[in-house]
DNA sequence: GAGGCCATGTAAACCGTTACATGATTAG
DNA sequence: CTAATCATGTAACGGTTTACATGGCCTC
């Protein structure tokens, strides 16, 4: 089994779903296309790892609502346990950033607004699911637990990307004075950085 | 051609090398291994998008260093300035925290604690790497600009991970605390976020 | 002497995306 | 009337990983 079908166990032992539902709930945990999702819960039934029963439904095509069985979910457990391989992050953006000396100041500068403006909107998106989750999600062993932390983690970390975007842009505006300010970084995080740029730029 | 030859393209632009070499330096940029490098690198030469030279060598194996052509420089530089593709994640550890509810506390704990030594091992040997970039890096022509950049990108999301991760430790140890705590996520970072945590159990 | 670094390649297996296929309902 | 949502599947293609292949040098 790959790791594509520890993620649908992971969302099965949460909540049974269909492979529709299922897509949607793992674009956070591990994307994939219902190309990949329809042919693996089939083996994964054949298996024994999950079951499904048949939903007739009136107005929509019928559905296939799959659960975890319980050896479903000794197997996840004992995945779980293992230590997770490292994490593989592809990302064009980065190339080009990366390689953006070799275009104009204008086009690098559209580069990174276009980023944030990105980033802004999948954090205010996020941000009415966390307001979403039920309330009791903070205890460990809730549930919801694991989808709450998540959440917030996706959200700290766009933020924090976020400003850093904005110090990679203050740094194409007046390198000299970055240069200056640059001792900060390490000390704090970048949000505390760009407060002292604004400061050293309003002085 | 494939994004993994535009980052190739992207590092020797900035500095010719050879396959070998390429791989260590596309590892941040967009991983490959070079069973998939070597055949492009072959390809792309045929293309004219890159040329080599034999290097002859004492006490090691002979080697090609690849450069960059006129031609490659203008295809990177008109895809540079595309729209580039959403960024795609895939990280077991978070169908691991999704999932540790299944798990012992004792075994969560684990699994953060060890994220947290990995990211903090990451951060140390990334801080090196700063450190020995050139004096004029900060200035937007400049070829290192992207490489300085990226570092620092990588550097301050790993440590608002690692925050992130202590602020999850902080939940599960004792949740009602940080109940009370929640409303300040989105005021600021999670440093300050730890910061308050920590007040409140000193008090 | 075992393992890691340097250095380049090929082949097979696996994973993931895009395209092909179908079709009813609802909202703009 | 067009597009989106719900709903499930298969086939072909392309990208990525793992394994096969070779071999000298250096360090522990």
């Amino acid at each position: 089994m790959n790791t594509l079908g520890y993620a649908i166990l992971g969302v099965l032992a949460r909540t049974p779903c269909s492979g529709y539902e299922l897509a949607a709930y793992l674009e956070v945990l591990w994307p994939a296309k219902h190309s990949q999702i329809y042919p693996l819960l089939n083996k994964m039934e054949q298996k024994g790892l999950v079951a499904y029963e048949h939903v007739e439904q009136t107005g929509r095509p019928d559905k296939k609502t799959y659960s975890i069985t319980d050896q479903g979910r000794e197997a996840l457990g004992s995945w779980v346990e293992e230590k997770p391989a490292d994490p593989a992050v592809r990302d064009e953006f980065l190339i080009k950033v990366y390689s953006m000396w070799l275009t104009d100041e204008e086009n690098a500068r559209k580069l990174i607004l276009e980023r944030i403006s990105k980033l802004k909107l999948r954090v205010t998106v996020r941000e009415k699911k966390i307001a979403s989750v039920e309330k009791d999600h903070t205890r460990a062993s809730s549930k919801h637990f694991g989808r709450y932390v998540l959440l917030n983690r996706s959200n700290v970390l766009d933020k924090e990307e976020i400003s850093w975007c904005k110090w990679v842009l203050n740094l194409m505006d007046n390198p000299l004075i970055v240069k200056f300010v640059i001792g900060f970084i390490g000390a704090g995080t970048f949000n505390t950085l760009i407060r002292g740029i604004s400061m050293l730029s309003e002085c």
